[in-house]
DNA sequence: TTTGTATTTGCAACTAGTTTCAATAAAAAC
DNA sequence: GTTTTTATTGAAACTAGTTGCAAATACAAA
């Protein structure tokens, strides 16, 4: 088929089959620079193997997010997309009025993290969150 | 009809007509202790009133939702629930192990709103979060 | 290489939510 | 109280995503 990255050994590591559907999916995320979405996944697939299905993809994602490979991140107005959780966390701020997408690095949230950890004994996840609010150029 | 409430007076206030199922979908918002869905919404004006829609629910609390009277919060799989603005804002540390909901003041994402407005010129809504981790419990 | 089997897939039916549009009814004007 | 205007509603069609199940196939074992 292809190549497999480093998703691909995990999870045959982890005794899930790799499939041509899940490597291809596979490829669509690690190859693609930023946050990926499932059109745009399914469409790259359908483009060379037109029988694949689309529960199929929504299948591997949901597999790939319950196993940590993947990260899912809301950016508004249910525009959900997909990222390797390889290429590291980090969180956005978007714009409500704009649109804007501003990448935030994973340290700015560490000190909220120590604070839910110490006073209320939560380990918090937000390992790619999308905080909504209103950028520079639209707050005036 | 019924006794409308603050919300009701806003909506008739930015010129919105007071239908009989705005009112009826803004009671149960009300008259609700905690976060209530679409369906108990739904379920509760259906058993006065069959012939209502449930598409006009969903666009009461759409317009609810944009003129910023009622909040809607994520609490996990999907699970989207609504709250009257106007009972004050606060967020919840869902666990996603055991489901356990455990409410946050306002106050504990204050200083990361400082810190994003400071740093990134960027004002933060964050008005009704949910953050998903695990809890004491189920991290031993 | 062939066989056996459990996992995975495609398909079709289903659910939640959205949208379009003609009919209805709030609220303003008379 | 009646008429007029235009926002809002109900109905039905539509879209995105999910689920059940029989058929297909990745992979282990022979």
């Amino acid at each position: 088929m292809k190549q497999p990255g480093g998703i691909a050994n995990k999870l045959s590591e982890l005794g899930y089959r790799l499939t041509p559907q899940r490597i291809m999916v596979l490829s669509a995320i690690e190859d693609s620079d930023n946050h990926i979405s499932v059109e745009e996944i399914y469409a790259q697939i359908v483009a060379k193997y037109p029988q694949v299905n689309i529960s199929t993809v929504y299948r591997t994602l949901e597999l790939l997010k319950r196993l940590g490979l993947v990260t899912e991140t809301d950016l508004g107005g249910g525009r959900v997309r997909y990222h390797s959780a390889e290429k590291g966390h980090h969180h956005h701020l978007v714009c409500q009025e704009c649109g804007a997408i501003i990448d935030l690095d994973e340290s700015v949230l560490s000190s909220l993290k120590d604070t839910l950890l110490r006073e209320y004994k939560f380990i918090a996840g937000l390992r790619h969150l999308a905080i909504f609010g209103r950028c520079v150029n639209c707050s005036r």
